[in-house]
DNA sequence: CAAATCTCAGCGGCACTGAAATTT
DNA sequence: CAAATTTCAGTGACGCTGAGATTT
């Protein structure tokens, strides 16, 4: 069953990026969070468009990396609704640390398969999330 | 990153599935369950080992089955360490449901692949989980 | 006033751990 | 005795909902 196989792919992608994030005491959250800030800072609102992590969940995400010394949260003067969130100095440093453990990651996720099958993989997978197919020809 | 994608298409794959199976007060959990006992009845611990679902899980769903009126639970007397789960006839009214909204679901995952790409995907995807390159001649 | 933002409390499904009790 | 089985209590990551308080 597709559906059954998309599903263990995932856990199993999941998985292997947590086990790794987790030797530097990181989530997934963190990472797209994080990730998300280096084309600049923004509110939690913002972030949350920006990653599609909920507007709830980035609450606790962001209170840990800032207690973690990652990101810098300040009432935004302007609008004092939101806080804006950026990036700290630390935070860049740990964001280059995961994107580097996590192209292992995709290396080790694909290793069975050849550099031009994973091409056509994440390109079938691109178009089952767009849900359109591609027009082929006029 | 083809992680991200793998998990994005996983979770997008289980909503599919969960919104449709909820249609028929069931979870992944339950089709899973049922569709293993179609090969006979069986313990907990084997219904564990056929489904990969934990031996945790394992009470609670059997719990819900069996409130249902889905599947029967006895004490085994020929070892009564062991439950047999049996599906009862509703269980396996409840199953070919099941098994019919999933298929449409197949459908619509599907549905911006062609045939041929379909095969490939999950032809590629196995691949991945098997973490195992098939020989490609002598 | 309506709308946006942040925060908190909580839930559901999935995967998992540890431990107790029973039986083989 | 060690091993298997069932059960319960609890955890964690992820994705959500609803509601309150504040500000625009």
């Amino acid at each position: 069953m597709p559906s059954w196989v998309m599903g263990q792919v995932g856990t199993y992608a999941g998985r292997l990026v947590a086990e790794r994030l987790a030797d530097f005491d990181a989530r997934g959250y963190h990472y797209r969070l994080l990730a998300a800030l280096t084309v600049g800072p923004a509110s939690q609102a913002e972030l949350g468009r920006r990653t599609g992590i909920d507007r709830s969940d980035i609450v606790a995400a962001v209170n840990e990396l800032d207690t973690s010394g990652f990101v810098a949260r300040t009432r935004d003067p302007g609008d004092r609704r939101r806080n804006v969130v950026s990036a700290l100095p630390a935070g860049l440093a740990q964001l280059r640390r995961l994107d580097r453990v996590l192209v292992e990651v995709q290396d080790e996720l694909l290793g069975s398969l050849a550099v031009d099958e994973r091409v056509v993989l994440v390109e079938l997978l691109r178009r089952v999330l767009a849900g359109n197919t591609p027009r082929t020809g006029p």
